[in-house]
DNA sequence: GAATGTATGTTGAAATTTCAACAGAAGGTG
DNA sequence: CACCTTCTGTTGAAATTTCAACATACATTC
């Protein structure tokens, strides 16, 4: 644990908590690690959303599959990010969408009660905690808001566009890679590989970016 | 304001606290009461995302528009509902989406600073009011969630009866009306009105819901 | 009650996306 | 190095959506 004390100290969620109580802070929420391999669920649409995670090492997804396999990613969760707060924050009883992982990866689990709900011993972290959860909250709100900004254009090429100068703006950079594969990106963007490989050639030759692999230049600001 | 007391009552921000303390609990937040018509913007994409809003009377939308004048409905706040809460709760400096009266309304509005942030005197509801905060905003995901789960869909089909079925789950019945007329509807699936109106009238004819105006029944589960 | 405006449904053509299939590139493995 | 797998780009046909235009119903206003 003790290896991965400098990712919890970047998370937001202990933010105003001295490093030296962290430790008790730990104990007092009890949290759990585990690993899980690239491709396995933490949580499965379906689940009881009762516990909050956190990636200590590697990166998860949101993910949604319909009947048919479509697979339908809505977020990207890097280091030191949390999952499933929101829900477990609401009180759902059962999980909208599943947790995957995208490689070998640790995450701590926490029960997200013993986070909100004041404990017993009032420790004097714990009103701090409730209120450094409200804010991730609603930062996960502007995670979602992103999704709901691309996929409510009507073109691929719309879609991407949106997305990438998202990720220019929050990257302060003309220049970045993202966290997708092109089957990823196509499932974050709700559009066919096939036609998003297509305009992404199409943007190329029109000179509006460059790309390698999952590296993106943008070339000239908007469309 | 008076008036309104009964839907304070109803509002999940407002949990917890005595009917009688209610008073000086909005004395403490400082909220100040507008009126809106219908048509008329209480917040504009860019502004400030200090204040969050909440509806006494009427209804607004969350929308977003483009240079084009596409619109995109994110979201219908009825009465006793929140909004703004998320962006402001998490610290954003411009909005990115307007809030749009649809009825002539009145509306409750706070500075959310002085909602999340204990005040100097330690008012004994603010804690209970930062916890109920929590369980709006984690809400609200929830509502995003919805419209991500729409949106994700790629035919106008699929868009309408994942919406539709979610109504008929949340409602508790298959016989419901929504808050959309057509044009709505459509700006909220991302679709365009002329296909949402052909798909209907295709449903309708293959006995798959009935309809008439604002008003759905649904006549078998799923497809 | 005539005129006007708004909401909804219908339709055919144009544009776009999806689907299926294949080809080349890159990386890992025996 | 041959083999296999995965990822990406390309392409043409089929399916779907968008667009533009119009018809109808209904409510409102003068």
């Amino acid at each position: 644990m003790k290896e991965y004390h400098s990712v919890l100290e970047r998370c937001p969620l202990f933010d105003g908590i001295r490093l030296e109580d962290l430790g008790a802070m730990l104990g007092c929420i009890g949290g759990r690690t585990i690993s899980v391999s690239k491709g396995q669920a933490v949580f499965r649409e379906g689940d009881a959303a009762t516990h909050v995670g956190m990636v200590l090492k590697g990166a998860v997804q949101m993910v949604r599959e319909d009947f048919y396999g479509n697979r339908s990613i809505v977020a990207h969760i890097g280091q030191a990010e949390l999952f499933g707060e929101s829900y477990a924050c609401a009180g759902l009883a059962a999980l909208p969408i599943s947790i995957v992982a995208v490689e070998d990866s640790k995450v701590l689990l926490m029960d997200c009660r013993r986070i909100t709900v004041s404990c017993s011993n009032a420790c004097a972290f714990h009103s701090r905690i409730i209120y450094n959860m409200l804010r991730l909250v609603a930062n996960k709100n502007l995670v979602f808001d992103q999704k709901i900004q691309v996929t409510s254009k009507r073109s691929t090429r719309e879609k991407l566009m949106t997305y990438l100068l998202n990720q220019a703006k929050l990257r302060n950079s003309d220049d970045f890679t993202i966290p997708y594969d092109r089957q990823e990106l196509a499932d974050y963007l709700e559009v066919e590989r096939s036609g998003l490989s297509a305009e992404i050639s199409k943007l190329r030759r029109e000179g509006i970016l460059e790309s390698e692999k999952n590296r993106f230049r943008l070339l000239q600001k908007y469309s």
